[in-house]
DNA sequence: CTTACTAAGTTTGGATTTATTACTCACCAG
DNA sequence: CTGGTGAGTAATAAATCCAAACTTAGTAAG
């Protein structure tokens, strides 16, 4: 008994989505939200591809030369990026046609996510001083990153979050 | 907040030699860290991996059956986190051989990386209401995350981020 | 006017990685 | 001794990655 998937190919890349079964569907529920986060970002390149960008990167071949990516691989992802709004292709030169690609507000909102993987891998995996750290631009004091009660006008670790059932209503 | 872009070639110091060995070299010492971090927990299973555990799960069929992974790839992906150094693998019972994996301060540190990507997702991505929601343990509210700057005792976001060299000591 | 070059890709074919289905192995319960 | 469970392994099918070559559209050099 084959599995033969309805050809919804709007995306070649995402269609690695697992097909799912009934209780996944239920679970659906509750955690497609990162499931979709992931099958936008969690590859090998996209968030490197982000990170470039946030460094200033705008064209196909200094993201190419740069992360040492594939060509067709970047076309993919850099249309991925596209389409789910992360970034926007503008043709900056009309007579040869070129263009160049940018961070949309959207993805510039990733940049918690990014940072906090780049200071985890500096903290956890590097073995030696790391080429960059981040500071805080006005003062240059190296960055922290905190979770934040607006309630209690506090910052605060991992041990403090509890995650409760979302009530709309 | 304006969607500045916190860089704008001005310095890119790395960019002005352009041998492609070298090049290659000299991005390896900047950006391996991050390379290494993404090599690791970079894949679609590993983050939901991680944060299944957060949620309390510790046995392997119950990995499996939460997440939908399939038994090899979970095999693989466990390993490599245990080998990593982000979980260990504990015999529980002796006679059947039971084993559970638990997540250690290492993994633990992760937390704002996956945090911060599941408020992403919930906020750019989730058409309706997600199912959960992250608070602040002792008060209840919502949890934010913000970067914190200990010097100027304030808290900022991403466009007041500048990387510059880092300067040992 | 022919050759060379650049930016931004696409095509091709093979290597590598991931996933799925099916199976093993050790133990326990009845 | 049959069936069930937890924790895997094996074999194979499928997707993805990458390198290198090719395309396209325009510019520059000789």
């Amino acid at each position: 008994m084959t599995i033969e998937r309805p050809q919804d190919h709007e995306y070649s890349l995402e269609r690695s989505n697992r097909q799912p079964s009934l209780d996944r569907v239920d679970r659906q529920r509750e955690a497609s939200t990162i499931e979709k986060t992931l099958a936008l970002v969690g590859d090998r390149w996209t968030i490197l591809l982000l990170r470039a960008a946030f460094r200033g990167i705008r064209r196909f071949d200094d993201f190419c030369s740069d992360l040492g990516i594939a060509r067709p691989i970047l076309t993919a992802r850099l249309r991925k990026l596209v389409d789910a709004g992360l970034m926007t292709k503008e043709q900056y030169q009309q007579h040869p046609p070129r263009y160049e690609y940018r961070l949309t507000p959207s993805a510039i909102a990733l940049s918690p996510a990014i940072v906090a993987l780049v200071r985890w891998g500096d903290e956890h995996l590097s073995t030696e001083q790391p080429a960059t750290i981040l500071v805080h631009a006005p003062c240059g004091t190296k960055l922290q990153q905190a979770f934040w009660c607006a309630t209690c006008a506090t910052t605060f670790g991992p041990t403090a979050i509890r995650g409760i059932p979302s009530d709309p209503n």
